[in-house]
DNA sequence: GTCTATAGCAGGATAGAC
DNA sequence: GTCTATCCTGCTATAGAC
């Protein structure tokens, strides 16, 4: 009723909601019971269904707000290039790729971020239908304008979507297998390594865009 | 105790290993119960203990029986490749790129092997200890010791490392972010475009292979 | 060996005390 | 509004009848 109660940021609401993100990423959807959660935040279980109504309101949640606002972030430096006059092919990969994988998060919540997101790509869930019509499509087409606008020629819409989709792949899995990256390279995920990440799917996608242009 | 107890396949063990793979693929260990498993196979809860004693063993199996097959028949042609005198480059991509995407198998069938990798991938789980030690670092291993036998100039292992992770990474979106795909792209997974995505991996990899041997 | 019936437990949701 | 106590459903696993 007050006038500052939606600013007002409810501290329990908040807490259920960080565990709740970080528990669903480390394990999906199914493999978490509110009990974990609730526990791990320092509360009960009828906090939950008091706030969101139940548990699959409570994922929902996560990826409405905390998802959400992480995905802008990363869209956010592809937003600003656009803004601007003359920038190349190149400028575009570097910026996308690390906005992924070495922007402004820490390591744990990109991990976290890309866990919640590589669940939800292989169903059509109801997360999925809100985050690839909020996010994932405009990012697509927002890197396709970039490329066209600044590409020497013409290339087909039909490659660059794939490009862009492998792009996509690659830092999905950079991110997401971890296990298996550190497995095959024996390296841990510090700054160093995540540069030469970042530096070796820029080059990839660069040489599959002048691939593409030339032909 | 009869000499071909072994060789005579059990029909009822063998229909629980098919749905029990199929319904874990499109859904995942936790979201699936036993009741589900034992009905779609037209039998009995008490037949899962009976051949598998657990619900994680018969998981495990569907990875010790099931996956690891169909990873034999994946590595084949790599392996062939091998034995053969002359091969560039390009040939060992695309071997690879076809094998995973366009091989011996139905297009229903690499879905399920997919996603049941996918969703181990981003745990150390017992089925991502096996996986990750009886395929994916042999196939690993094999694949840069191909290109190293007939790339121009010696590569550093590292990079080569990552681009069989990048091409790995592709192979496992394309075949399990279907919605995805299929939402940017517009398109449906019917044979030509499943030969337009081996197309643009291979180009892909081709690129990054060259980028990286002229450095 | 095969399957029914059930034990034993954990899950999400909720009623109702404070 | 907050939280305890409880409901009921559905799960895995198993005992024991046939």
């Amino acid at each position: 009723m007050s006038q500052d109660q939606t600013k007002q940021a409810d501290p329990t609401r908040d807490r259920l909601l960080d565990e709740a993100e970080r528990l669903f990423a480390k394990k999906g959807y199914n493999a978490v019971s509110l009990r974990e959660i609730t526990s791990a935040a320092g509360t009960h279980l009828a906090a939950v269904n008091y706030h969101f109504a139940s548990k699959e309101n409570l994922y929902l949640e996560v990826f409405r707000t905390r998802w959400m606002a992480r995905a802008r972030k990363i869209h956010q430096p592809l937003l600003e290039l656009e803004k601007q006059e003359g920038f190349t092919p190149e400028d575009v990969v570097r910026t996308l790729a690390k906005s992924f994988l070495s922007g402004d998060m820490t390591n744990e919540e990109r991990q976290r971020h890309t866990q919640l997101i590589a669940r939800e790509m292989g169903q059509q869930s109801k997360a999925f239908q809100l985050l690839s019509k909020e996010a994932m499509l405009p990012f697509m087409e927002l890197a396709i304008r970039l490329w066209q606008r600044c590409l020497p020629q013409e290339v087909e819409p039909e490659r660059l979507k794939l490009i862009v989709l492998s792009i996509f792949s690659q830092v999905l899995y950079f991110n997401f297998a971890r296990p298996v990256v550190s497995l095959v390279t024996g390296r841990q995920y510090d700054a160093e390594f995540v540069d030469q990440i970042v530096e070796h799917i820029t080059q990839f996608a660069l040489c599959g865009l002048n691939g593409s242009a030339k032909q």
